[in-house]
DNA sequence: CGGTAAATTTAGCCGAAGCTAAACTTTATA
DNA sequence: TATAAAGTTTAGCTTCGGCTAAATTTACCG
């Protein structure tokens, strides 16, 4: 069907849209140049994947997020399946399930999404869309963003930031975990919070990406 | 690296060796065209890959052979992985672990040996190569040649014809299982084997494809 | 409002790997 | 042993998906 290089391509505009992706911003996420960026959009286009707009940016079709849902699919399955079985460090997942999304059959999936009991979400938390693309309701918000002293739970950490995701992991921070707003840094945007009893200081790029829902009694 | 085609030409020229390949062997044996075939010798050739003698066939160099025992053992390595996970029938276990071999990294690759075990073996007994491409010694021969009454036990069934191997999963004939030799056809090669109690009539294509070595007690 | 900087696209090149058709070797047969 | 058949290689084309450099468009600022 499509090739690895469309999957890639239609997996990032889902990940940066729903709103028009620059080119520059699809190739900086690609780690491609802007031209070449430019002559995928036109052929996706073609294929009627991708509504492009010249010198305006590019947005999935309903036919390309489709697809592009399917690749998400398989990707967040594959962790799953690989933090299950396998014991990976939720930081090197990821990358694993990056290569590996590529080349897993109709038919592997299915035998992935059954042993894995239909489940609604990854390792680092992120909603698994369903086998026509139906995604899970979020009622989660960035950490950043919740309210002093409201008690939360931890629904979703990133996946791409090794770095982060390590740094998260060794100090508790992982999807399931309670924690408490404590105080927020009016200036850059830091937030501290108790977790497990201790305060610790999260970073505003960092809290930007954790997200929580209610819940918690800490 | 290596893209995957290289591994697949690589992994088939094992497959058809060690003796020199004829161009169009390798050719229907990867379902592509010998034109392609000559064009792709010549540059393993360059690459020191693969020893081209032009219009005499092709035979893998030293270090063509240890890269590809490389995705012998990933291939055989996933097969195991998925047969003892999932558990999809031996007959899928190839296809799937075809495209997946070419995304496997060595860290992933450690993480499925550990897990396993270090498994010798994959479902079908195929040999599994080591981390430097050691083959684990084999003592088996094809089921067509054995003698007569000798009881024997199965070593090996094959792994590309999901037809064939369904077929023998269906009549028990299983790595693992024992069997007795019965009788021989002197004209097309077919065998009567004891198995289970039973006869079972095997055809000449299977039996050269099975392999058996000693013990069973039936 | 004009000019410049930034973003985007076009043009043209490259390598990988496929194909077909034609040319050339090798093998086998009459 | 000559010639036909079979197998292999060469030549030349195609698509995909990169790239750079140049042209174009958009946006912003003085």
């Amino acid at each position: 069907m499509a090739s690895v290089a469309v999957e890639n391509y239609l997996k990032s505009m889902w990940e940066l849209g729903p709103a028009d992706v620059a080119t520059q911003e699809l190739a900086q996420h690609l780690a491609v140049a802007p031209a070449s960026v430019t002559r995928m959009l036109q052929r996706l286009s073609e294929r009627g994947l991708v509504a492009h707009t010249p010198y305006r940016g590019a947005s999935l079709t309903a036919a390309g997020e489709r697809k592009a849902l399917t690749v998400v699919r398989r990707h967040r399955l594959l962790e799953t399946f690989l933090a299950r079985t396998l014991d990976l460090g939720r930081d090197q997942l990821h990358d694993e399930a990056e290569r590996l999304e590529h080349a897993l059959s109709p038919a592997l999936e299915r035998a992935i999404d059954d042993y894995l009991d239909n489940p609604q979400h990854d390792p680092h938390g992120h909603p698994i869309p369903g086998p026509q693309g139906e995604l899970p309701p979020e009622g989660d918000s960035p950490l950043g963003g919740w309210p002093l002293d409201r008690p939360a739970t931890v629904s979703q950490v990133p996946d791409r930031d090794a770095e982060m995701l390590g740094w998260l992991e060794s100090q508790g921070l992982v999807p399931g975990c309670e924690l408490r707003m404590v105080a927020r840094d009016p200036f850059d945007g830091g937030v501290t919070v108790q977790l497990d009893g201790r305060l610790l200081q999260v970073a505003a790029s960092v809290a930007e990406e954790v997200r929580v829902s209610d819940g918690g009694a800490v």
